[in-house]
DNA sequence: GCAAAAACAATCATGATTGTCTTTAATATT
DNA sequence: AATATTAAAGACAATCATGATTGTTTTTGC
């Protein structure tokens, strides 16, 4: 799968009220959840089509009547992931509660989850895939761009320094995904992980403008 | 390559002073070398025989001849690129000047080069490569403690807080590293990256003791 | 020089993955 | 009920990576 060229997206069947014929949207989603489990336990290098087929346990020929070619399918499983991720993080931002430590911790609880680890696994892969990297790379754009603009929703009044609202972001991301790729590698402490998530939290109170202090 | 089990080291052929065949290192160096170069070019998952034997420029038969399967070789490069890691931080930690700032800036500089890259790739494949981990994780784990180790020798008079002096090099780690992880996967934001490191300096000045403190 | 050993090259058989094609079963339409 | 459409399964040929085997050329030791 991994060194299948990537095509288009397929032409959407046409949102009429098919009945029964909706449920090979069903299967559709089994072999995208499918795919996903096999990056998060095989790898993107061994996610190979028998291996979702049998991980959505159906025939690789059923499957490939759903998705034209394995590269079809993991354009999908990319983005349902984009959506999950976008997902989750409308959920975390969402909240009511708008203060660094909790946001923090949403963002640090997200990344922690599985669903990054795909994702880390599809952009490290994409490193050395030009196809791969032409359907990722947009996807992380539009997330980072949307985590800055939720951030300056949540700190508007911080919009006066943006040097240090700017630095404050990248240190956020840069701290919380370096942990989270680096538990990923055998390489994180778990015992720093609070003493770090506080200091950064500190961190950031500090780079707050007076007037954005509470 | 990928899925190869990796066996015990090779046994060396005893260091009498062979004149010749003595050239036979030299293509060994050779295909070790090539090892690494198609790991940061093509990734670990697609550094496959031949294709290692295509940039070492030799017949995949004569490599089998210096290396009994892709495994050994792998294991070999590994061992290579771990040397290779070793011998840069000797270098950047052996300097006279101890200053917070050139040491920063001196692993920074090691983790921007390809050696750093490839040994990223390695690090995510052992995620799911139970045989890649057991060669990868004890190089890993050797490098953090010289890592521990030479940050007490430079800094003997921070060992009376060891939560701060912890703190400091678990934060200097995660960020530099999450910073070149970033860069790799099209997530880093160059114009941050001197602010971010000019931060990271400030921020282990500050968790110096008052002793420590210059 | 000559024989043994090593370096190197080429080929082979095997297993895995990929996409296509064919066949069967289920479902929908008229 | 008959037929057309779709889901699902299986078989197929092509490609590729792997390790083993065999053959050829150097180099080394006697």
């Amino acid at each position: 799968m991994a060194r299948t060229a990537i095509k288009t997206a397929k032409p959407v069947p046409a949102p009429e009220l098919n009945l029964q014929a909706a449920k090979s949207a069903a299967t559709r989603t089994r072999l995208i959840e499918a795919t996903i489990s096999c990056i998060i336990k095989y790898g993107y290098a061994r996610t190979t089509t028998p291996r979702v087929a049998d991980e959505a346990g159906m025939s690789r020929g059923a499957m490939l009547h759903h998705f034209e070619n394995g590269g079809a399918l993991m354009q999908a499983a990319i983005a349902e992931l984009h959506e999950k991720r976008l997902r989750a993080f409308r959920q975390s931002a969402g909240s009511t509660i708008h203060e660094v430590h909790t946001l923090v911790r949403a963002y640090w609880q997200q990344i922690s989850g599985q669903t990054f680890t795909a994702f880390h696994e599809l952009a490290l892969a994409s490193r050395t895939d030009e196809s791969l990297a032409n359907i990722l790379v947009p996807a992380q754009n539009e997330f980072r761009v949307r985590w800055y603009r939720q951030a300056i929703e949540l700190f508007p009044e911080w919009q006066d320094d943006r040097a240090r609202f700017d630095l404050a972001l990248a240190l956020s991301q840069n701290v919380l995904e370096g942990m989270a790729i680096n538990r990923l590698t055998h390489g994180l402490d778990e015992r720093m992980v609070e003493p770090i998530l506080n200091d950064l939290e500190r961190q950031i109170e500090a780079l707050k403008p007076p007037s954005a202090k509470a």
